[in-house]
DNA sequence: CTGAAAGCGCTAACAG
DNA sequence: CTGTTAGCGCTTTCAG
């Protein structure tokens, strides 16, 4: 005996039919005891594993998800992934990796593979649509979608994010509060949402205290390491140098720092720089670093809960959850020397 | 028309039987021309796509492979995700996250899945067997698995490793070149064979140059931040505190020198420390930190290579594919202190 | 509560 | 080179 037992062997077995088998062991109730058990038991010693293509096919689900990013190796998604997954595993469904590098044409590719049934719904954490889909609003709106993460504009998708321009406000009011008044940002790259949001969190907190941004006080970067590094040696090359700093993500701020460093400047003696994002490491980098958390793996959950929800039909979806983020106050921000103020 | 065009709308369309488009279309290079382009058109206009679920079912495929780790959030992996992604697709196979998070049922699970063609294939780097599989090395070694990154000792399966004994051997020789005498060693959860053969090296080298290792001077930690800490403290309230330390893996390396610098020491002037792993941000640490550095993505590309190979029965298999490392030099490590000699 | 029958959409013999 | 036929293994009407 050394095939698989299909659902045909085990109904021989238990002397029933097929459909009977079928019925008793997904637990619809519709199967009587002394039958149930016998099947269960016939199941049991031909040791039975339904074969999931054929149910997939059957009942034209995947039980699986398609978790989409724009960078695989990119640590910022370590966590989500965890929550993703969690979540995932909980209701029955397996995630598939989903990794565009950017490009066009692979974020396409994972539309498809939603549509050819590969999945049966996508975390899209891309922060754009395929041309071809962006146009119709309507029939977006059907796919088994959550956006999560990042935002997309005008997109009829239900979101799970932060609240980025309030979180950036935030850490700049940090900022102030202890006395700093050249406070540059190092931005993400601009136009993307996210990017702009939170640098007008950054505007509006310096506009309330009533300090203007001087000209190039907002380099744009590309949330890399050599980008931060290359924006805070142009930003300390200026005459009005800042006393500190707000980067638009952690990775920028490891490389700003690191760049202080070769200035000979002290953080958070000379310079106090804010991050965002809380990585991994960010809490062991010397100085542990000040910046905005993120609650990645509970956006992971979410994303995923909404998106169980699309997939059966709920209608409990939730257009926008906004998840809270919280300042993490460390070693990297220290008060402004007077003598600066 | 709302519904999804199947092969036969399209052999209607085209006047050929469902048989011949399927054919075309895969191109199976036995239709002939002008049926060819016809069956195509047909195709493109009624916007078809396969329904991969009854291609599953029918070729007994899934066209996925499973990639199980102990914990999807461990920032060591990223790459190798990477690394099996883009190897899996060039091949047109899609991959599963598998996430065990050490708990042998979920280990078993994920066994159980390629049984019930979840998937076709699986990179395990999980680090041991389900002990319901352990027994028999025939039925196991016939499975579609390749153990990448861990070993699993006595498993007759396709493994991809590094050297991790004479990684371990060369960075404490370095060590060793720098002048220090007093090396400690942060080994990791031995009796695991990956500590194991960490420590091994480090023994290797140690007796080498005549040095005998004092009792105590091997603590046993975990791979965790916080571990990397306590050893290094404990280590440091010893008389003969060391002047250098290996640690079995990066994070504890970080562990390490935060508590390091909690003490008041100053690495490198006072006291080198070399790692391993070569983590994204190790380099951007303060000081850059000396390590062995795996080729990750590259561990993940030939594990898939080797995988896909195995699925296809191909008998070119390799039963041990060894990865390179290299010893990072950076800015952890420096010439001992004469005194200290 | 159980059985019979139909079919999910595709591919692969087997003929011609 | 193309058509016919027969399932892959399961679930789900529809009857009884």
């Amino acid at each position: 005996m050394d095939r698989r037992a299909k659902i045909k062997d085990i109904a021989l077995r238990a002397g029933v039919s097929p459909a009977t088998v079928s019925r008793a062991l997904s637990d619809s109730g519709l199967v009587a005891e002394p039958t149930l058990s016998r099947i269960r038991e016939a199941a049991q010693s031909l040791d039975y594993r339904p074969n999931v293509r054929a149910r997939n096919l059957r009942t034209q689900k995947s039980m699986a998800v398609l978790l989409v990013v724009r960078d695989v190796s990119n640590p910022f998604y370590l966590e989500i992934f965890k929550g993703v997954e969690a979540t995932a595993r909980e209701a029955g469904y397996s995630v598939l990796m989903g990794n565009t590098e950017n490009h066009p044409d692979r974020e396409l590719e994972y539309f498809d593979m939603l549509r050819d049934g590969h999945a049966d719904g996508m975390v899209l954490m891309n922060g754009r649509l395929p041309s071809s889909h962006a146009r119709d609003a309507e029939q977006l709106a059907r796919l088994p979608i959550v956006v999560a993460l990042e935002i997309i504009e005008g997109c009829p998708l239900p979101h799970v994010q932060i609240d980025n321009a309030a979180s950036a406000y935030g850490a700049v009011k940090h900022l102030l509060s202890l006395g700093h008044r050249r406070i540059a940002h190092i931005c993400g790259p601009v136009p993307e949402v996210m990017s702009v949001l939170r640098r007008e969190g950054y505007r509006k907190a310096m506009a309330e205290a009533g300090l203007a941004v001087p000209e190039g006080y907002e380099p744009i970067g590309d949330y890399t390491i050599p980008s931060g590094a290359e924006l805070c040696r142009q930003l300390f090359s200026r005459p009005d140098k800042p006393t500190a700093l707000f980067v638009a993500n952690d990775e920028m701020a490891f490389g700003a720092i690191n760049e202080l460093r070769k200035l000979g400047l002290d953080v958070p003696g000379d310079v106090s720089v804010v991050g965002f994002d809380d990585l991994f490491l960010s809490e062991c980098f010397y100085p542990p670093l000040t910046t905005v958390s993120q609650p990645r793996a509970d956006i992971g959950k979410q994303a995923m809960k909404q998106l169980l929800r699309v997939m059966n039909g709920d209608d409990s979806v939730e257009a926008l959850v906004e998840m809270p983020t919280t300042l993490k106050i460390r070693g990297s921000t220290g008060p402004a020397k007077t003598s600066d103020n």
